[in-house]
DNA sequence: TTGTAGGCGTTATCAA
DNA sequence: TTGATAACGCCTACAA
């Protein structure tokens, strides 16, 4: 490895003029001509700042701790980490990864993050529970992805489930379903009542009947496959939309028995949580995707945003990212997850 | 953050002292009173060493990079970071993740890395994709995980395909099928033809004819789903090794348009990819995981092996990983993975 | 405009 | 059995 004493060596300077110029600090100290002979030594050398010497220095690694509680074993994991990967990345950090999925070490596992000198937690639950923070993190810049924080003192992002529901019916009413179903989920979660209310908001705002007899929330297997055949013979729904991609299968069986095909006799649109029916389905079935991906995203940038203290404006936000860095990666037109902070006015 | 210099003034010791006690390389050089003494004060202080200065001092990190190709797109992730994660924390180890996803700048990832100073890569492909490691890498220990190397110069992790398709077949077998069909994947994989060899072998040690009417390998979509309904129609199976859930679903389908009851009328086996099966058709549809945790288990474990130059007999690995220290992680009975190594007998 | 020197928290060498 | 002391590679006053 070279070190910058080899630059300074080299280019026939002192350790302190590369270490200004290489860290842009030499306006106004260091000859734009020396300045230049540095950089292109630097270069030639194929030097790269040790980052283990530096974060000694200065106290920050540019690494961020990414705990998921229970994401890893799920499907969903990937574009979660991969949001914040590509966010991280963008602004020269890192992350490191821990599972604490159904670890008794939780608080073994926090420690040894935090004498890695992590800058900050992103801290990643499921389904958006209600979640309390963990002690050994709240003195770090901390945002949850995924969860909401029970006492509101650490920002949030999480999934805009109304507005997951109110556009999944909202397809099935753009393809002229006349009687829309939703099903459902029984668990107690979150998304379920709010994405109902997306699924009654988008019927009444196209004037359309709210019919309580068309929502069934179910759970697994036999008992839900009855529930939906049930649904199917007293109402005859010509329109599905399902809480995911689980429940849509029940639809899809349903349907074949009876000998309905799905995109012709009715409709199917589902929240695709495990991409096998995207992969699998895509012509027949219409899959809303969970932002996961994005939560990942805004999650490490309103981290990175408050560890280098920017004061970001996050009633505007994530849709403005002023005064951060714009990002090379591509921000996409409707963001269906939404920042729950302490001065956000959203929510 | 409390020092070692903290703990040397309060103890009235030198820090050389300290370091050498909590390090446990006291034996004959600190008086056992005297370690005593620092050990005690540590503790009461809380103190931790700072992973970073030790780090630049021992140019040894503890950190591993997890690099996946095409890993965190896919709902399959989840299961080898974990397996990492944990044979990682049992070594007192950490993943560093990356993604270069179809990232123009791997390269500069991977530097990047490289500047954190991990001590050794895991590089993670999917679907045991012949690979070539990136120039980057190889002056580092690496090993691959569901990955071959093309020129062998690295050990990988990879499924015992073979052993897959024949546990699947046999399960099929064991459950009385008499004609028991094989719906592959029609890409070009190498899980593909070992599946099917281990599929031939099953039938075969039962005693039971090979024909090649009852396989048929498929892609996605409408296609797919005619030939399976084909291969209903004209061979009439009463038993389905599924290359795939997403496989899977095709012979669903063709069931229920034709009022078979899977679990009664005919028996499905697939491969689990999506975990949506698993979680929405239980007691109908027996699944076989694909050994992703156990790859990224055993792939952290022949790494840190590798790093810290233990020499670990390959021959009887997995089964045994002596000498290594035991891990607290249970050693799953029959391992659905293999090593490729240099020094390895099997295969 | 440049260079010197001190320190970040460890570990390791070598006298005492 | 102990304790100075010198690295590790970098940043940053402060002095030249």
């Amino acid at each position: 490895m070279t070190t910058m004493q080899d630059v300074a060596d080299i280019a026939g300077v002192s350790k302190a003029s590369v270490s200004l110029v290489l860290n842009g600090r030499d306006a106004g100290h260091v000859k734009p001509q020396t300045a230049e002979l540095i950089r292109q030594t630097a270069a030639k050398l194929g030097y790269h700042p040790n980052q283990l010497a530096r974060s000694l220095r200065t106290s920050r690694t540019h690494m961020l701790g990414f705990i998921s509680e229970e994401v890893a074993t799920t499907p969903y994991a990937g574009g979660i980490i991969l949001g914040a990967q590509d966010a991280a990345s963008s602004y020269g950090y890192v992350l490191l990864t821990v599972s604490t999925d159904g670890m008794a070490n939780e608080e073994q596992e926090l420690t040894a993050l935090r004498r890695y000198g992590v800058d900050g937690f992103l801290y990643s639950k499921m389904s958006n529970r209600i979640t309390d923070v963990p002690q050994t993190l709240t003195d770090y810049p901390l945002v949850l992805l995924d969860a909401t924080d029970r006492n509101k003192r650490f920002p949030s992002v999480e999934p805009d489930e109304f507005r997951i529901g109110y556009d999944a019916t909202k397809r099935l009413i753009d393809a002229g379903c006349k009687r829309i179903a939703y099903v459902g989920c029984s668990e107690p979660l979150i998304a379920q009542p709010r994405r109902l209310r997306g699924y009654q908001a988008a019927l009444s705002d196209a004037g359309m009947p709210i019919d309580d007899a068309l929502h069934v929330d179910v759970l697994n297997n036999g008992p839900a496959l009855r529930a939906v055949s049930k649904l199917f013979d007293e109402q005859q729904p010509d329109g599905f939309f399902c809480f995911n991609d689980a429940r849509a299968w029940y639809v899809y069986e349903c349907a074949a028995r009876r000998g309905l095909t799905v995109g012709r006799d009715i409709s199917v649109v589902g929240v695709d949580n495990h991409r096998v029916f995207a992969e699998t389905l895509e012509p027949l079935l219409t899959t809303v995707e969970l932002p996961h991906y994005e939560m990942g995203y805004w999650g490490a940038c309103r981290l990175i945003s408050i560890i280098e203290g920017h004061d970001v404006d996050t009633s505007v936000w994530p849709e403005t990212t002023a005064p951060l860095p714009p990002l090379d990666a591509p921000i996409p037109a409707t963001i269906h997850c939404k920042l729950i902070d302490k001065k956000s006015v959203r929510e």
